[in-house]
DNA sequence: ATGGCCGCTATGAGCGGA
């Protein structure tokens, strides 16, 4: 089973880059983020004539979430399910293949000072329950998608340039490393020790070419799919040229 | 030191992203 966690920044904008690259790597379950759009700009019928069964969670112009799969999804979920208000549409889950599939926008924290930087130390800590509340470690499950936290300084180009900014704070790394003390593990990590390999680069400048970015994007598994995982790659390809996101797509491979 | 790009919107400037 190749699973892929991908941020889209825009299904509409990004259009026919997704498609020849569904094309060409066939995933079998496919995370999106950054939709960016309500159910009636969404490809659902373009992705289903391409084989998936599709789940969505989209919101007007920000965020948005979906679940696409070669097998059925079912039991398919959205948002937390707690009892903070809260219609940012960043959280959809499904089973597929025998998994349960977490697919995750974190907030972006803007900055250290900002409001929104406690909201999303929060929202890490609604992660947490929600997984308590949801799921068991020993349960066949994967939590992927766009977390928007390096996890340790081997994520970013340069830990100076990044020290005490955002995505790169102690207690983000903390909020993450708790989500992580559930049960999960970070499947790349298993497979790629080193540092220096990034799932996003800024668009501005020649970030891309310098390969000035950050690893963000991440998939993380309880240990029956940990033990599953034969590799775990980024493909920077997906990141190249006219009309990309910023982000590129992560790859996870399960034997079965 | 700052900003540099991109996608969105009952668009044409401002917000959010990371």
């Amino acid at each position: 089973m190749k699973l892929v966690t991908w941020n889209i920044n825009s299904i509409r904008a990004r259009h026919d880059r997704l498609f020849a690259w569904i094309d060409r790597e066939r995933p079998d379950v496919l995370c999106l983020q950054e939709t960016k759009t309500e159910d009636a700009g969404f490809p659902l019928e373009a992705l289903r004539k391409a084989g998936y069964d599709v789940a969505t969670y989209g919101q007007k112009s920000y965020n948005g979430v979906a679940i696409a799969s070669t097998q059925p999804l079912t039991d398919v979920t959205r948002g937390f399910g707690d009892d903070v208000p809260d219609d940012e549409a960043r959280v959809i889950a499904a089973t597929t293949h025998g998994v349960r599939v977490v697919c995750l926008y974190v907030p972006n924290g803007q900055d250290l000072t900002a409001e929104k930087y406690p909201y999303k130390l929060a929202w890490f800590g609604r992660l947490r329950r929600y997984l308590e509340r949801t799921a068991k470690p020993t349960d066949p499950l994967v939590v992927c998608g766009d977390m928007n936290v390096t996890a340790d300084d081997r994520d970013v180009w340069s830990p100076e340039a990044w020290k005490h900014q955002i995505h790169c704070s102690p207690k983000e790394r903390e909020a993450l490393a708790d989500v992580r003390a559930f049960g999960l593990t970070d499947v790349f990590r298993v497979h790629t020790p080193d540092g220096g390999v990034y799932s996003w680069w800024d668009y501005r400048g020649i970030s891309f070419f310098k390969d000035q970015g950050l690893r963000i994007d991440h998939i993380l598994a309880t240990a029956p799919m940990v033990a599953r995982c034969t590799a775990c790659t980024i493909d920077r390809t997906a990141r190249k040229g006219q009309d990309a996101s910023d982000h590129a797509p992560v790859i996870a491979t399960f034997s079965e």
